[in-house]
DNA sequence: CACCGAGTATGGTCAGACCATACTTTAGGA
DNA sequence: TCCTAAAGTATGGTCTGACCATACTCGGTG
C-alpha cells in the first residue's frame, strides 16, 4: 500500500518541534530550552525520546547540556558546527566512503580560496604594503603557529601547529563556514598528515613554504598566495600531483 | 583540582568503542553492528545509553536502523553524510550563526571549482569537442534539470530543479565530498533561493545562464565555465556583488 | 555580615516492561 | 511433494519509574 515512508519516530517529532520553536520564537545562541522532563510532558513523549532528540541536536552542535542548577544549567543553544563536521569527515574516511584524493583535492580548493581571500582582506584594510595588518587574530595565530612548528620535536607536534597555521589562514579569510570546513578537514585527516610528514622525513621544505605563504598573504599578494599554497600541497602530497 | 574535562558519559564510551571496532575490525558499509541489547551487555551500559550512541551515529549518517528480523534488520553501517551536512547548515543558518553572505561566498567557491573540474573531466575523456561525453550521470541529470526548469510553474519547482542542476555539476566534478557539500548547502539555503527567485520575478536570465554553463562544460571550456557560473551567481544575488 | 548546610532542579543512568515489525520455523493441508 | 498459514522469535521503538551526581538557592547560624 502507501505508507512507504517509515513512520516518524518519537524523537524525530521532538526534533521538528524544537527546530520549529527555534525559528518561530527566534531563539538565539545562549537561550535555554525547557528541561527534559518539561519538554517530555509538553510533547507527550517519554523523557528517553526527548533525550535522544537532544543527543542529535548536541551532535549537530546546536545545544550543549549542563547538569546542576542555575542559569547555566539545562540545554542551552550553542553553535559549534566544527566538531560535528569533524566527526562526519573522520567517520566517512574511516568507512572508506571518501578517498584521500577527494579530501585533499577539496583541501586544495579551500586553501587556495582562503589564501586569496586573506591576502585581499589585507589589501583592503591597508592599501600600503605594511606587514602585520590583519584585523582578526589571523596573523598572530599564523606567526605563533610558524614559531611553534620550528620548535616541534615530533611529527605529531608539527602537524598540530601546521593545522593551526592553515586554520588561521581560513579564519583570516573572514568566512566562518570555510574556516569550519577547513578545521574539520584537517582534524579528520590528522592521521594521514602525520604519516605524510613521517614519509617526508625533513620538514624544512614545508617550513619554507609556510614562510612564503605568510609573506604573500601579509603583503596582500593574492596571486602569490594562491601559488604558494598550491606548491605547498604539492610538496606535502607529491604522489597526488 | 584536575578533572576539568567533564566525565565522559556512557554513550560517549559506546561511541568510542563502536568507532574503534569500525576501524580495527575493518568494518565496511553494509556490515551489521551487534543488536542494542547485545551491545549494552558487552559494554556494560544500559540499552538507553546504547541507543543514544546509535542516534548520534545515525545523525552522522554512519548507521541506519531497521526493525524486524533477518539480514536487513538491526543497525547496519551506511555512509550518507549528505543529510547530516544539510541539517548542520540549516540549523546554523537558523541560529544566525552563519551569515547568508558567508554561505553564498562558499557556494561561489564550490560552483567555480565544480564547473572547472567538470569541464576538465570532459576534456580528459573526449579530447575532440563532441557534445555529451561525460561518463557519469552528470550530463543526463544536467539536461534533465534544465528541461524541468523550463516547465516549472512555481518558484519552488524552479528552485527544486535548479538545485538538481547545480548538484549534477558538482557530481560531474568527480569529487563526492564537494558534491555532498554542494547538496547540503543548496538544501539548507533552499528557502533563501526561493525568495531570491521570487524577488527576481523573471527566470529567463537564470535559464539562459544555465544553458551557457551547460554548453561550456560539455565543450570542455573550463575558463568559460568558471565565468559562466560566476555571472550566474551575480544574477541570482545581485545585492551581494 | 559571613559562612555553612538543607533543599531542590537539572542532566545522567539504569532496569524492566511492553509494542510493532518482519523474518523463520513449523504444522497443516492440498 | 509442495504450498500456505500460523506460531515463534529477534529486532528496534517507546514508556515508566526510579536513583545518582551535580550545582545552584535559600535559610539558618555563628
Amino acid at each position: 500500500m502507501a505508507d512507504k515512508a517509515r513512520r516518524t519516530r518519537a524523537f524525530e517529532e521532538v526534533l521538528l518541534q524544537v527546530e520549529r520553536r527555534i525559528s518561530d520564537d527566534g531563539l538565539r545562541v545562549g537561550d535555554r530550552l525547557p528541561g527534559e522532563r518539561q519538554l517530555a510532558e509538553q510533547l507527550k513523549v517519554s523523557r528517553a525520546s526527548v533525550r535522544e532528540a537532544l543527543r542529535v541536536l548536541e551532535t549537530l552542535g546546536v545545544v550543549s547540556s549542563q547538569a546542576g542548577r542555575g542559569p547555566d544549567a539545562g540545554a542551552i543553544l550553542t553553535s559549534r558546527p566544527d566538531s560535528a563536521l569533524t566527526d562526519l569527515l573522520r567517520l566517512s574516511l574511516g568507512l572508506s566512503s571518501l578517498s584521500l584524493r577527494e579530501v585533499i583535492d577539496t583541501r586544495l580548493m579551500l586553501e587556495r580560496w582562503s589564501a586569496e581571500q586573506a591576502a585581499q582582506a589585507v589589501r583592503r584594510t591597508s592599501p600600503d604594503p605594511s606587514p602585520g595588518a590583519l584585523s582578526a587574530s589571523g596573523p598572530d595565530a599564523m606567526t605563533r603557529a610558524i614559531g611553534a612548528m620550528e620548535a616541534a620535536a615530533t611529527a605529531e607536534e608539527f602537524v598540530e601547529h601546521d593545522i593551526a597555521f592553515h586554520v588561521a589562514i581560513a579564519e583570516a579569510s573572514g568566512n566562518r563556514l570555510v574556516a569550519a570546513v577547513m578545521r574539520a578537514l584537517r582534524d579528520a585527516m590528522r592521521r594521514y598528515a602525520i604519516e605524510a610528514v613521517d614519509r617526508l622525513g625533513d620538514t624544512s621544505v614545508l617550513r619554507e613554504d609556510h614562510h612564503r605563504i605568510h609573506n604573500t598573504i601579509t603583503s596582500g599578494d593574492a596571486a602569490g598566495a594562491i601559488d604558494a599554497v598550491t606548491t605547498h600541497l604539492a610538496h606535502a602530497y607529491p604522489e597526488l600531483f
